[in-house]
Parts: C-alpha cells; sequence; structure tokens
DNA sequence: TTAGATGCAAATGATTTGCATTGTG
DNA sequence: CACAATGCAAATCATTTGCATCTAA
C-alpha cells in the first residue's frame, strides 16, 4: 500500500469517517489515476469490483475527500467535473481537440494574487491557471 | 449607440448573421452589462421586452456570438455558465462567498505558456486564469 | 422566396435528494 | 447499538434537440 494512501486513510480515520470498501476503493483508485477522472469514469472503473456501487455514493465520497482536502475538482466547461488526487501546487494543460490533461509543473504564479488584490480589494487564497491548446499526438495527427 | 455596438452588428453582418429583435437586444445587453450573466439572468433581464423569448434562442445567440468571436464563456464549479463579452485580454477574481466576479488586468502570462509548452509539447493557443478569495465587501462584513 | 431564426416542449446528462436498508466502529 | 454510509429511484437543473411556424434579407 502507497504511503500517499496509508497516510489519507489516517487522514480520513482521525476526522471520524468511517471507512467502507466503496470509500477505500474510491480513494484508493483516485491516488492511483493520473487520469483526471469523471464521476462516471470513475463508476466504470469500479464496476467490476462493485456492481451493485451507485454514482450517488461516488458523489458523495467525492464530497468527503474535498472537504478533507485530499482530492481537487476541475471544471472545464465540458459537462462533468473532473477530479484530482494530486493536491500539490501543479497546473494543467488541456488538449482542446482530443480533452486529454496533462500536469505540469512551474513557480507558481504568487505575483498575480498580489497583483489582483492591489487592483480588485480582494483578499487573496489561492488561483486556477490552466493553458489550452492541442496535444503532441493531435499535432501530429 | 456605442461604437462597440456598430462594430459587433457591423461584424455579425459581413459573417451573413441575420439581425433579429431578439439577437439585437441580447447582444446589445450582453456589451452594456459588466456582471457576466448566466443564461438566465439573461432571460430574466429581458423578460420584460421579450416576455415570449425562448432560453434556447439564447443559447443559440450565444452560441453564435461565442463562433464569431464577440463573448468568451466562463465556466466555475456552480452549475451555469457565464458569458463576458469584454473580449480584451484580461482576468478574473472570484468571490468564493458571495460569487461576484471582478475583472482585473495585468501583464499577460506568456511566459507560463513558453513553460506549459515546453514540458507538456503542447502546442499552447491560450491560457485561463482567475484567482479566489473574498471580496472587500464580503471581508468587511 | 427561402434559408435561417424563433418558441415550445420533450429529451438528455450531470448532480442531488429522500428514504429504506446495511454495516462500521 | 447508533449513526453514518449505501443503493436505488425520483427529482432537479442546465443545456440540447426536434419541429412547426415565422421573418430577415
Amino acid at each position: 500500500m502507497s504511503s500517499q494512501l496509508e497516510h489519507a486513510l489516517k487522514q480520513l480515520k482521525t476526522s471520524g469517517v468511517r471507512m467502507t470498501p466503496q470509500r477505500h476503493a474510491i480513494l484508493s483508485f483516485m491516488l492511483k489515476t493520473h487520469t483526471h477522472p469523471s464521476v462516471d469514469d470513475i463508476f466504470k472503473a469500479l464496476g467490476d469490483q462493485f456492481p451493485n456501487m451507485s454514482v450517488a455514493t461516488i458523489y458523495n465520497n467525492l464530497k468527503v475527500f474535498l472537504e478533507a482536502g485530499l482530492v481537487r475538482e476541475l471544471t472545464f466547461g465540458d459537462g462533468a467535473s473532473r477530479f484530482d488526487a494530486n493536491v500539490d501546487e501543479h497546473y494543467h494543460a488541456i488538449c482542446d481537440d482530443c480533452g486529454k490533461i496533462v500536469d505540469f509543473h512551474s513557480p507558481p504564479l504568487y505575483q498575480i494574487e498580489e497583483i489582483a488584490s492591489e487592483k480588485t480589494g480582494f483578499i487573496v487564497k489561492h488561483h486556477r491557471m490552466e493553458v489550452h491548446g492541442t496535444c503532441q499526438q493531435c499535432s501530429e495527427a
């Protein structure tokens, strides 16, 4: 078991969250994948293990994980939310042709938070940034 | 009539888009407001003028305007898309308490597009950035 | 005149909710 | 045992679609 999963399990236990087989499977899947899955992706991926699992259970659990800070929700314009268990500081590149989402790292844009704060009077807590374009495979095709 | 509206009308005419009273009203409203309205906001705002206007008409027209590059679509995690007729380079500050969206300007983040391109192999065409936090009114309350 | 636009209602798809049942701690 | 979690179905909400009617050019 990955230490990341162990750590997440411990954290949930500390917060008084009960562990169920479904919850464990969803969490474990989220920590293992790097594909930014939608609820439906998770539903399909765990269908073999849990033929009777309800989508409501997936929504419920993602909400629990969100509140625990274990996952982030990503919303693009295309219908379904996507979820990302990589909560490290990072950004996303999105292919406007095939929809693929690729993580990348870069020095964080704290300066823009300061500029925003000066110009708008907001107390800025975080920012979101993503680049759009065409991925390597799509541009080669 | 604002020169912005004149220019938009001319552009649509050139693209062979017919002008209807509904289309004119939606376009004019979009250019006048700075509130980043949702479809429902537009529907309510124009309800007096057009008691029988269909939401489908609003969706249709926003799609036309999007394709003409006259508006941008903004999607946050909260259900409905919002639309912005300010297509100049600018960013948004979003209040996580009251949902208000405030425009602000800043030197564009082209460097992050380069970094993203190097790290991911994408051909980067544009980026999106927004800061989240608490607006002045909400933090004073 | 005629292709494109509108209005309406039904369809779709994501997400939420209510509730009876089950299972964790 | 108590209360939280699950599964299921119905409800909700944004958006899309089909189609008959209308209208801008």
